[in-house]
DNA sequence: CTGTTAGCGCTTTCAG
DNA sequence: CTGAAAGCGCTAACAG
């Protein structure tokens, strides 16, 4: 019932091998047999068996993106499947189909990954940066497995794909003090992701630009109750703010939002921007000018450069840093 | 460098078959060897080629998850990363892996779902119903696909996963008049989803159940022009609405909301409810009560009643009808 | 340019 | 219970 290769030389009265170098735009054989094969093939609707290609080839025709725990998160949910299709779009064009690797409770990816490796699953990966131990990366490298980080990883050196967090960290907070904010502080997610480290320089340089010497920055994780914590505490020590710049988008900005409205009543004076973008941002009834990440983008070019590895090209760049657009009330 | 099932029988001193059998579990082994074996696999840190395995036992060990185009907005991305975390994490329980359909630009699935189901990449497909031509969908029944629809078709009688969109639609519509609406009045989705319908006839039923005979109902497709202009309709011609039931969520529900402020001033006497739940509606400043899709149990049941179907057992449901949660104010 | 010949690594009869 | 052998469908030398 399924063609195969074997029917399909049979009745182009040629031999296999020559089909499959007609079929994969090999050189080798006459422009009139490679037509008259391509059209046999199409008549006959022939799609070769993946995995039989897969085995003699050795390489699968599929590549990985691991998803972080958090893509459960609705917000960060539209984060990813935004990346997600933008991935698929990609591999399709270059002919890989697309698996989605995604931790289990356990929130431990080194496992699954390491299997979908060792049995050859997966031609490549795109993985989330800060969301890795480093054993597992290492173990990449160290096994010279193709793989593209979305976002930059603190230790080590590899291709990746990320956004300017500093460049969209300025803009906000430049912005803020152009509209005559004098006391800018800054909610932050946690310390030890670089991106936060970024957009906490891009937040200090544009103060400095601006010529402001105040600042007050506030750590926190994404935690709902720490976030709440955490700006209770900035609000406290410093009453008179009359900005706030949040450095983390998904879930962290409602937490934030809530406790901002809780703690200050009155926030038609008050400036807020945050380093993501929703579009309920425009339903809340206080303006918040914000940062709007190149989703498709992000995933578009980390699947493009991870493709270039595979197929042994040099990719164009080893970092990309796409640019942000902002949107400023 | 690679280890084979032929280093793994060498170094058990038994044939390749041997080790086959103890690694897949089947019977034809002494529990002596199959320990031995799986002892020796497990130390070697060996993972059979999945490839191979494929080829060999016709099966990809790996099924589709086929994404709609909607996915890329960021409301509708927020359902369906639940949905493809869930399945991800039920298909690795089962030792599958998942590979994403996603349609390209031109909105198409049928090539891409038809060429992997050829190329033998997929053992099975999880699709949503509404988001597919009759054409594949005999396709695969034709073909004997295992597959398992996301809601229900209204044409095809097949294995599926769906909300109970006429209990949360009544129970949204009970709730407004209860709390003493009695103009309540219905923003619908497309007529031709059945979800849309079901919703619909939900809302009827409470209107009826409650005594009350008005009602109105405006439908809209989800573009933005086209719900504003439904909802300013509906407003002109029954200006003394007290309420509103919206039957679908996603990007809709934010352009109708935007169109309803717009329209009415004064939404504090108003009755809002949406058969969908974004965290953001607590931050609105208007109640909105609204239906909560159970997503994660949506994805899993769909993954597992694929399984069974893949497996050859009988799926212990035809139509699984989940239950929602209701948030009302 | 074309066809023949070996495998890729695994599963699966089928004898022993 | 065990092992030898025959493929699964395709690619990739290598002759001709």
């Amino acid at each position: 019932m399924k063609l195969t290769i074997n029917e399909i030389a049979e009745l182009a009265q040629v031999a296999k091998s020559t089909v499959s170098k007609a079929l994969n735009g090999q050189k080798g054989v006459s422009e009139g047999k490679r037509k008259f094969i391509l059209k046999l093939a199409e008549q006959l609707d022939y799609h070769p068996n993946a995995s039989a290609q897969a085995l003699a080839s050795n390489r699968s025709g599929s590549v990985g993106l691991v998803l972080p725990h958090q893509a459960v998160y609705s917000l960060a949910g539209a984060y990813w499947s935004s990346v997600i299709t933008a991935v698929a779009l990609e591999a399709r064009s270059h002919n890989y189909n697309l698996m989605i690797l995604s931790p289990g409770l356990d929130d431990d990816m080194a496992g699954p990954i390491e299997s979908v490796l060792k049995r050859r699953n997966v031609d490549g990966l795109i993985l989330s940066a800060e969301h890795l131990d480093a054993r597992t990366v290492s173990t990449l490298i160290l096994e010279d497995v193709p793989f593209v980080f979305i976002g930059r990883s603190p230790s080590v050196q590899h291709y990746s794909v990320d956004v300017d967090n500093e460049a969209g960290a300025r803009c906000l907070t430049a912005h803020m003090a152009s509209k005559g904010r004098k006391r800018i502080a800054c909610l932050a997610g946690p310390a030890d992701y670089l991106y936060t480290q970024q957009r906490i320089s891009g937040y200090r340089q544009a103060l400095r630009d601006a010529g402001l010497e105040w600042s007050a920055i506030e750590y926190s994780s994404y935690l709902s109750e720490e976030i709440s914590v955490a700006l209770i505490r900035l609000l406290a020590q410093h009453p008179n703010i009359d900005a706030l710049f949040i450095t983390a988008g998904g879930e962290f900005v409602l937490d934030a939002i809530d406790a901002l409205r809780r703690q200050k009543s009155d926030l038609s004076d008050f400036g807020i921007s945050v380093f993501d973008d929703y579009r309920f941002f425009d339903y809340l009834g206080i303006p918040i000018s914000r940062i709007r990440q190149p989703l498709s983008q992000i995933g578009t070019t980390a699947a493009s450069t991870l493709f270039s590895l595979i197929e042994g090209e040099k990719p164009e760049r080893l970092d990309w840093v796409l640019d942000t657009e902002a949107v400023l009330y």
